[in-house]
DNA sequence: ACAAAAGTGTTGCTGTTACACCCATGG
DNA sequence: CCATGGGTGTAACAGCAACACTTTTGT
């Protein structure tokens, strides 16, 4: 075969969302060969009358049967042995979505959340794929503020739930009390006057975010 | 023309340095139509046996003739009016590097540095793409360190050269005795005993960042 | 009453900000 | 000796880190 310059593209879709503080993905399993019965990222060819975004766009609304959500470019990767049968370039895409939401939305089997710690065997390159674009995203919740906080905690959350997911993320446990103190006090949360009701112990208070006061903070 | 699933790519690369505290990037002047006689960023096709890490380092090199650099992916540009004549997919990828160095191994009238806030009239889409990636690359210097900075500033330099690239980037003033004792205080530079000695004026101490203090360091 | 989970206060340290004067060199 | 640019100290403030006990709920 000879060098050619037309090459294959492909949409990789890897959506995120925060479920009770761990950070999940959302992924599908594989009907067909290679890699049947294996977990895939949701994806889609790329045509030449589409752009990736479309394409991103596109792939979001057939997993989740929502429209809107935080979305933006991720990584590509461009080795030659990504696909078995021919050179696809794959071009990753992060999508945050609201996990209530969407399986509200959508119940299939062959669609599942996984925390990002406990992969099931997946197929192709996802693997890596998702470690790396992983890392990517774990950096910048844990530096500056920016939406896609936003959209992991669109709604009512408890202060416990969102320091469970920063420790997660930033893998290293932090003190309640400092934690607590620092959102209440630099008003980073408003207090919606609702609390939380679920099981044992002392109910929470819920808190959304105060964005004034968020945009452009460090964490 | 029907749809179809193969496309062409480009990778477009950025090449940064740090010129006495100023942002530029090096373009070239194309000799041919269309834009001929514009100014635009270096690229190549991508075939289908080449990866874009690949790529890029080929046009590093033909445009520098130096070969290390510290170099890594950025945005991918696929809206469908990129070319006037073929849809083309543009993979941007970022080199930072020493300009003396450069300047030193090439002698052409048809490349040059700019100055990011004065760039040259600009073919294809290119003006839009230094603006974005510009944009990216400004917010990674400005938050965590990272090896850009040292890829910017590799050897010796006097702490008012990088205040002075600091402020260009943040696009605003930063007091230079706070900014003097942060970097000496917190040893995050280290004296190598030499000073400058160029016009006028006291001379400046040389320095070079303090590797281990600089790691994972807020600035 | 007890288990489970949420809430809270104090102290010391570290880094940031604001601010004005002196020092070393070239012409 | 003067113009140019580099180097320095202090005090107030803000945020962060380390530390243990109390409050509210379900069972």
């Amino acid at each position: 075969m000879e060098n050619s310059y037309y090459n294959v593209l492909e949409t990789l879709l890897l959506i995120y969302a925060s479920d009770e503080g761990k950070l999940k993905i959302y992924l599908q399993k594989k009907q067909d060969e290679p890699y049947k019965g294996y977990w895939v990222l949701p994806s889609a060819t790329l045509d030449n009358k589409t752009t990736l975004e479309e394409n991103a766009h596109k792939i979001y609304k057939d997993m989740t049967n929502l429209d809107e959500t935080y979305m933006f470019q991720s990584k590509i990767f461009s080795n030659l042995d990504r696909n078995p049968n021919n050179r696809v370039i794959g071009t990753a895409f992060v999508a945050v979505t609201d996990k209530t939401l969407t399986d509200m939305k959508q119940e299939s089997n062959d669609k599942a959340w996984f925390d990002i710690q406990e992969l099931p065997k997946l197929g192709f390159d996802h693997a890596n794929i998702i470690e790396e674009v992983s890392k990517e995203i774990s950096s910048q919740i844990t530096t500056n503020y920016n939406d896609m906080l936003l959209a992991f905690f669109p709604s009512d959350f408890t202060l416990p739930e969102l320091q469970l997911f920063y420790e997660n993320v930033l893998g290293k446990p932090i003190d309640r009390r400092n934690f607590h103190k620092k959102y209440v006090n630099q008003e980073l949360v408003i207090d919606t006057g609702f609390k939380t009701s679920k099981g044992s112990g002392r109910p929470g208070t819920l808190y959304r975010f105060n964005l004034d006061k968020m945009k452009g903070k460090r964490l």
